[in-house]
DNA sequence: CACCCGGAAGTTTG
DNA sequence: GCAAACTTCCGGGT
């Protein structure tokens, strides 16, 4: 078993995220494996006891959790804003304090955290059994032990697993059901947390548990334990027979055929593993077709549904490589019919991955536009980042008040940016300082002259005002660049908070929200060209639109920062070896201190799709393929 | 209407 | 940049 190491503080301090707006949380317990489900009723129970305990929470809270190992306990939002930033600190101390008492052992090395989630408040009655999505907007937040080097600790199977002393959860959850969620087992755990069993002699291991038989195959790990390929997934259905016979089924086992019972249902299954809301069997079975060419399946001559494994799936020889699940799906038709992409905030993190982004001199206007430019991109590529494992947190059920997939949620969203202050002055103040800097960080900090400018440590937290009223509370500097990052779904990016924005030199009173710049939700685009002014000084702001998803690009004018500096800035580029780029030769310590105005910033949207520079869309979000018709004709 | 087919293009990931 | 594995869309067929 892993040793415990250092928890981060500043994670829990992250329990005050922007994006909490809903007036009520969910308080998830997750294991090791953010698997709640390893933990018995009871464990949830004492779990929450001793939150109401630490927390003086209403005890009622304690019993409304579903029995369905996805615990939740519902929360006044003042009552947890109320909370201290140490809170993940008591909760780690009481975790250890009670965990003797607890029914079965847990693993001290485990990931012990809570999971926000915002709910509308006229949805909270159907919560208690609706634990977040992954899909939802839900930002995450998780305690997690680290090593001495800062980084989440990796554990073994051996070390953080044990399934044999696993006690099932509540009987009822044996029925699976779309709305229980996918089960665990097809879902994608954290690299981390899978466990690649010894299997050779390739015999199945049958757990008399079912649910723990669904949570981990160990007769067909993938390279990385995710259970990302169809035919994979098909037969890990066909495996459990008894469970899943209502999506398919075998008819002759010994042929290897097998029957789709019903599609429609069986496609959603699917689309829940890869988070693709919008799955249907008409694309699943376009996919399934893709196997014929590769003598994967075949279609059975004249027999609705019914498919034939031309070889053992334990057989078939895997390239796995695209294609993992989505995090965070926006349904694409919501996209173009809203005319609208859809809000950073709601995103998917993948969204804004860098994968398929080129470098701004691929975009247009980028090279010659003779300006010095740096792209906001927003990845983690860390693998053993907790944001990964949040990405692939199961999807467990899906609920309607967290999915933001029905257009009422996003004309709310909508709204929410309509009816943003337009031309609203932005002020930051500074309110309290939660340092926590890892070496590298301070180091770095070091280097810029503090005395002149004032460098948000990690952690501190701000207001965020537009004219007198405040629009986020005691918003986390470090959080705030992970809503950029993960603007859907997590903030635990706290791994590593030496990300970009803990060294620069930024004039005091400026925003550090960065995020806030970056999503059209929160921010009038007016208001986001305020911020990069504000925080930059005068330059373009431009609000590109990249595959649909937008993100903000900086251009500095040469003319300002001289002619030396040309390169692209990816502040997520490698995150492993906290290679940043020289933004500091970029930045000059004198920054204007006032706040430009609004006319000096200058908005525009762009997108890389095409070689034409377009015209300026002005500021109004449009979908791609919208924009892609009108520029590209 | 439900299912089936395969081309084409796009997306996501490793 | 490339490739795998889809996803999305589509026109057409049974």
């Amino acid at each position: 078993m892993c040793s415990v190491s250092p928890w981060s503080m500043t994670d829990s301090i992250n329990l005050r995220t922007p994006t909490m707006q809903s007036t009520c949380v969910h308080l998830v317990p997750n294991t090791l494996a953010l698997r709640p489900t390893q933990w018995t009723s009871q464990d949830v129970k004492a779990w929450l006891r001793f939150c109401v305990e630490e927390f003086s929470l209403s005890p009622n809270c304690v019993d409304k959790f579903d029995m369905n190992g996805k615990a939740l306990c519902l929360l006044e939002r003042k009552d947890f804003m109320e909370r201290s930033p140490a809170c993940g600190d008591v909760l780690y101390n009481a975790f250890k304090k009670h965990q003797h008492q607890w029914s079965r052992q847990i693993p001290t090395d485990c990931y012990v955290g809570l999971q926000l989630v915002t709910v509308p408040p006229n949805q909270q009655n159907d919560v208690i059994s609706s634990p977040p999505t992954q899909g939802s907007k839900s930002p995450y937040i998780s305690i997690l032990p680290r090593n001495k080097d800062g980084i989440v600790s990796k554990m073994s199977c051996s070390e953080s697993m044990d399934s044999s002393s696993s006690q099932p959860m509540d009987s009822k959850e044996s029925n699976i059901s779309l709305s229980q969620g996918v089960p665990t087992s097809m879902l994608s755990p954290a690299p981390s947390e899978r466990c690649t069993s010894d299997s050779e002699n390739g015999s199945p291991q049958h757990n008399s548990d079912p649910e723990m038989e669904a949570e981990f195959d160990p007769e067909h790990p993938t390279d990385d334990g995710v259970c990302r390929l169809l035919w994979e997934f098909i037969y890990q259905l066909l495996l459990d027979g008894e469970k899943y016979s209502k999506f398919v089924l075998w008819e002759s086992e010994k042929d290897l055929t097998f029957r789709i019972n019903n599609p429609n249902e069986l496609a959603e299954f699917w689309g829940k593993q890869k988070n693709r809301t919008n799955m249907t069997y008409e694309k699943l079975s376009r996919a399934l077709r893709y196997y014929y060419k590769m003598d994967i399946i075949k279609k059975v001559p004249g027999k609705r549904l019914t498919y034939q494994f031309l070889q053992h799936p334990k057989k078939i020889r895997k390239g796995q490589r695209g294609a993992r699940p989505h995090c965070n799906r926006i349904p694409v038709n919501g996209e173009i019919q809203s005319s609208e992409p859809i809000p950073i905030a709601l995103r998917p993190s993948s969204a804004l991955s860098g994968t398929k982004s080129p470098p701004i001199s691929s975009g247009v206007n980028a090279d010659n536009c003779s300006q010095r430019s740096f792209q906001i991109s927003s990845e983690y590529k860390t693998s053993e980042s907790p944001s990964n494992i949040n990405c692939i947190l199961p999807p467990v059920n899906v609920h309607e008040s967290t999915d933001y997939e029905n257009l009422e949620n996003k004309m709310a969203a909508r709204q929410e940016v309509e009816n943003y202050p337009q031309n609203s002055l932005l002020v930051v103040q500074k309110i309290s300082e939660e340092i926590e800097c890892d070496n590298a960080g301070e180091k770095n900090l070091n280097k810029y002259n503090r005395s002149d400018v004032s460098t948000p440590p990690y952690g501190t937290d701000i207001n965020l005002q537009a004219n007198g009223i405040i629009l986020s509370q005691s918003l986390s500097y470090a959080s705030s660049f992970s809503c950029v990052s993960r603007p859907s779904q997590t903030l635990t990016n706290m791994d590593e908070p030496s990300v970009l924005y803990d060294r620069l030199p930024l004039p005091q009173h400026t925003i550090v929200q960065r995020s806030t710049s970056l999503s059209p939700k929160r921010l009038s685009p007016e208001a986001a060209s305020h911020f990069c002014t504000s925080l930059h000084g005068p330059k373009e702001a431009h609000y590109r639109q990249q595959t649909a998803y937008p993100y903000v690009q900086l251009h500095l004018p040469q003319h300002q920062y001289g002619s030396s500096h040309s390169h692209h800035y990816y502040p997520f580029q490698d995150s492993h070896s906290h290679s940043y780029q020289p933004i500091s030769n970029m930045y000059q310590p004198e920054f204007p201190r006032e706040v430009a105005t609004p006319q000096e910033a200058h908005l525009s949207v762009k997108y890389e799709t095409c070689d034409e520079q377009p015209e300026d869309l002005s500021i109004k979000p449009i979908a791609r393929k919208m924009l892609q018709q009108k520029t590209c004709g």
